[in-house]
RNA sequence: GGCGGGGUAGCUCAGCUGGUUAGAGCGCACGACUCAUAAUCGUGAGGUCGCGGGAUCGAGUCCCGCCCCCGCUACCA
């Protein structure tokens, strides 16, 4: 039993978030989490909403709203969603804590106190009107190179040419089209240079583990080639106050939300012990070396977790050229691995608010059940490679392979069993049909738990559901309901009471895909229906702050199944079931493709 | 431009360090069965593995060139 620490991006609250990004990190997560709970592991997941920086400055200005305003609205609305999607945080919260705000000054002074800051003075572009730093993205003008029109501050669309702002024609802001104003300005700038090679030397430990996707060590090796000093800090008015004299009262600068939002998975963990009774519980999952952690995002925030956090570790726990020491944190763990998604696409386009080629997971989950879209994700989404989702695969998954499959089988076991003693039948002596079938469905949770293990979900959900039609197979053969009469009354009862050990054993294989329908298969089976717990939304108050409320996730998860076979009981009362799984009318597809902009 | 990924049956994709007649699911055709949300089981048709070269006894699987598609490209989050 290892202590397991689960990682898992943090949503950005400037809207609510889409399939795409849930794809990415929330049920590759939970699917993990989940399995490595049942597994044995002590697993501590957390995350929460990123609410800083200045795509929230300009969705609060749009909405008419302070930014806390906007971020209070999207925090509740994103935690709504991954509550209903049965994502299982310990602690699911957000980054104006109180609790944050301190770590990420802790955090900021180690690093700091140990010389991995470098303040310079950089020429940037602000916004005359407010005074907040104007990214280079905010800004457009006229390209210097082919003289077209549209040209971002980063880069030039027509001619593809890398730029600067400031060599712009005509400058000006994307956000209300004044002309940006180039000052200079002070900042800190994280000495990456100082820790390349503590990052290299990580990197290539990581490497020859052998566990990392191949896209995501070569990436991540790749951009250590160029790497450069960053600034941490950003004129602006909203963020985290840089704790030193002479900045922490400056309200026009604050710490960049990169600096911050990573530092999310530290000060949630804290928030999480000092909520659990036990402010040091964090500890086990942070400074014992053979703790692990792992990271689930979607591929554009390797950058961040390959390089900026384990900078943030390296540099905070001294352990870069310049050498130094940690703090009350003491010497905090690196990423154990980056597990990174591609993209999702939506029918063939990228996922695209303003042109409408969005499914939101809040409209999504009023109309289909949770389950069969983390099925899709899990069979069909971005694991290795960017998928596509169609509301035409997404039916068909839903029908042929959940309903027609998986859904039946349970169907039709509950059913033979209820109609024909009402209840789990003994097992009398078995066939080697009997005896095959049973040890192909206890292997499986061999293959399949190494497969998520591994992040192989698309093969493990596949191999499970193989194992699936292995048992519908051993049904057919078997043909229990030509066994009528008192003479085959034991062959009969054997083959149901194997049969539904066999849908027992692949609902708990199945139930971190899953979870919802495996408590509905448990109660089908006469169970209690408690398989995989469920998160719940709390109101919380802020630890430090009495007067402030936010919503939380969390849940307690130690009462779940573990991984392996549990013997049915004979004698628990079975009756026919409900249809667990709803089959969709194909006339789904083209009702949501009405929805969507051209 | 740079970096990365991908182009394999109608569709979605597996094919790890090269080796017998290239696989799965779905779809399609035919058959079996009827316990089951017309679900299940079997059989079959269907591919010059993007294009062109090359080294090899032998390549979808390695090397070179080319053509398409997608993503990332760091002070955007």
């Amino acid at each position: 039993m290892s202590k397991v620490l689960s990682s898992v991006a943090w949503p950005y609250a400037n809207g609510p978030r889409h399939i795409g990004h849930v794809a990415g990190f929330g049920v590759p997560s939970d699917v993990f989490s989940r399995y490595m709970r049942m597994a044995g592991h002590d697993v501590l997941m957390v995350s929460g909403t990123d609410e800083h920086g200045t795509p929230i400055l300009i969705a609060a200005d749009e909405a008419g709203l302070s930014p806390q305003e906007l971020a209070d609205k999207n925090h509740r609305l994103i935690a709504e969603d991954l509550v209903a999607l049965g994502i299982s945080y310990d602690l699911y919260t957000r980054t104006t804590t109180r609790n944050h705000h301190q770590v990420v000054q802790e955090m900021f002074l180690g690093v700091y106190e140990n010389g991995y800051f470098v303040e310079q003075t950089t020429y940037g572009a602000i916004s005359p009107s407010t005074g907040r730093t104007l990214p280079d993205r905010y800004i457009e003008g006229t390209c210097p190179i082919c003289g077209a029109d549209g040209a971002r501050g980063d880069q030039c669309d027509n001619c593809g040419n890398q730029l600067d702002p400031h060599d712009l024609v005509n400058p000006r802001s994307k956000i209300n089209g004044e002309t940006p104003e180039f000052i200079e300005t002070q900042h800190f700038f994280l000495d990456l240079p100082a820790l390349a090679e503590a990052l290299t030397a990580w990197l290539d430990e990581r490497e020859a583990s052998g566990t990392w996707r191949p896209n995501v060590i070569r990436f991540s090796q790749n951009i250590l080639k160029e790497i450069r000093p960053r600034a941490m800090t950003r004129d602006i008015d909203w963020g985290i106050a840089v704790p030193l004299e002479g900045w922490v009262d400056n309200p026009s600068k604050k710490l960049y939300v990169w600096f911050d939002a990573v530092i999310g998975y530290l000060s949630a963990s804290i928030e999480w012990a000092r909520r659990s009774g036990d402010p040091e519980a964090w500890r086990a999952w942070w400074n014992d070396p053979e703790a692990l952690s792992y990271y689930f995002m979607g591929k554009d925030n390797i950058t961040f977790h390959s390089q900026i956090w384990p900078a943030e570790l390296l540099a905070y726990s001294g352990k870069g050229d310049k050498g130094g020491s940690p703090r009350e944190y003491g010497v905090l763990n690196l990423p154990t691995e980056v597990v990174s998604s591609e993209f999702l696409t939506m029918e063939g386009k990228k996922f695209s608010s303003s042109k409408r080629v969005v499914i939101y997971v809040r409209d999504l989950l009023s109309r289909y059940q949770p389950d069969a879209f983390r099925y899709f994700v899990a069979a069909a989404g971005p694991e290795n490679q960017d998928a596509d989702f169609t509301w035409s695969e997404f039916v068909r998954r839903t029908n042929d392979e959940l309903v027609a499959g998986w859904g039946n089988l349970v169907s039709r076991t509950a059913t033979l069993v209820a109609k024909n003693f009402g209840e789990i039948p003994p097992a009398g002596e078995l066939t080697e049909a009997d005896a095959t079938i049973l040890a192909r469905v206890e292997d499986a949770f061999t293959t399949v738990g190494d497969l998520i293990g591994s992040h192989r979900q698309k093969a493990a959900i596949g191999e499970a559901m193989k194992v699936v039609a292995d048992v519908n197979k051993y049904v057919t053969d078997a043909e229990p309901w030509k066994l009528k009469g008192d003479e085959v009354r034991d062959p009969l009862a054997t083959v149901l009471h194997v049969m539904t050990q066999c849908v027992a054993d692949l609902n708990v294989m199945l139930s971190p895909f899953l979870p919802f329908s495996a408590n509905a298969v448990d109660a089908a089976l006469g169970g209690a229906g408690d398989v995989q717990p469920m998160p719940a939304l709390e109101e919380a108050t802020d630890l430090d702050d009495p007067t402030r409320a936010y919503p939380i996730i969390t849940g307690d998860y130690t009462g779940a199944r573990a991984w392996g076979r549990t013997p049915i009981v004979v004698g628990t009362p079975v009756s026919k079931p409900a249809p667990v799984f709803t089959k969709l009318d194909t006339a789904v597809v083209d009702e949501e493709l009405d929805r969507l902009g051209d």
